[in-house]
DNA sequence: ATAAATAGTTAATAGTCTTAACCATTTCCG
DNA sequence: CGGAAATGGTTAAGACTATTAACTATTTAT
């Protein structure tokens, strides 16, 4: 018999809720022939400012696939796939850094931002009546909580890795 | 400009996290030749109180593929692949079922009960860190937050909908 | 008694992503 | 300085995951 953890019904539903997300997401995209990833892309290109990696570090420069692979934690050669979709659907440009000519730096086109901008009020319709109910103050322990998580992952993998440990011989 | 949103920023970083644990988690479960899909399956056949399908309902009878299928809201054809490799590990067994004959009832075979038994705590060790820290009423909150934006996917999926008609024309 | 619904399977296939090998360019450092 | 290593991007091959559609068997509804 497994107990009752309130850790991990929290781990739990955050893999639910973001299946389920991802699902309402893809509804949408595909009405414009997108993937979530590729719309994912796109939120990056727009600097959405509540993009988690966006917050992490300061880019003062166009991003680059590589950035994109880092932040969506796939490989390099997924992205160039994902953005040569953009590409051919007039969503993105690139163009290569003065300074360095092994990089492409990537952004919107006139088309890309329209798009973001055209549909950015139902998604937020969507975001917030899902969080209707909860005081700012509770939205922002969740954050912080969501943060320091994501920090912990990024910033101890050795510790974690030392957990699965006890794994060995299993 | 895309404005600041806590909102925004909490679904942005749910996705995230939840590839980050999927990320740590597949690394576990590899080790003993397992998706996290599976494991997931495993999970649900141990009857684990905090899995959000099964709190959300009461299942006296053994779990069968089209319940799985609903939770992890996949399609039944799937899971009966899924399955099928956990039949042949022999970490699983199907029985029929005696009432109707359509339906067979999944369990845990002796080693699958060993199995989620020694991984149980190098899971609980990892999820604990990361939540460390917060207060236990943080995370009855971020629990109810949870389960209310789930409740409110599942049950006011046209509401949902008529957020995305907003799209039309696009 | 027949039609519709439910449970499960199979086969074909679409979609997403990865690895490995490669080129071009830049950086590091002996 | 000059060669080795690192970085950025691409291509090709294929693994993996999941889906849809068609089918069988059984049960339920009318």
């Amino acid at each position: 018999m497994i107990e009752k953890s309130i850790e991990e019904s929290i781990v739990l539903s955050i893999f639910d809720l973001s299946n389920q997300l991802k699902k309402i997401g893809d509804e949408v995209y595909q009405k414009v022939g997108l993937t979530t990833q590729q719309w994912l892309i796109l939120l990056h290109l727009a600097n959405n400012p509540n993009l988690p990696f966006l917050k992490r570090e300061e880019h003062k420069k166009a991003l680059m696939a590589s950035e994109l692979a880092d932040s969506l934690n796939v490989s390099r050669a997924n992205i160039t796939n994902l953005v040569n979709v953009l590409l051919e659907k007039g969503l993105v440009q690139q163009f290569e850094d003065s300074q360095d000519r092994r990089k492409k730096r990537l952004s919107l086109t006139k088309q890309g931002v329209a798009l973001v901008e055209k549909t950015q009020p139902s998604r937020f319709a969507v975001i917030e009546y899902l969080m209707e109910g909860f005081t700012k103050d509770e939205k922002e322990t969740f954050l912080r909580f969501l943060e320091q998580s994501m920090n912990r992952i990024i910033n101890d993998q050795e510790r974690i890795k030392s957990f699965h440990k006890m794994l060995v011989g299993v």
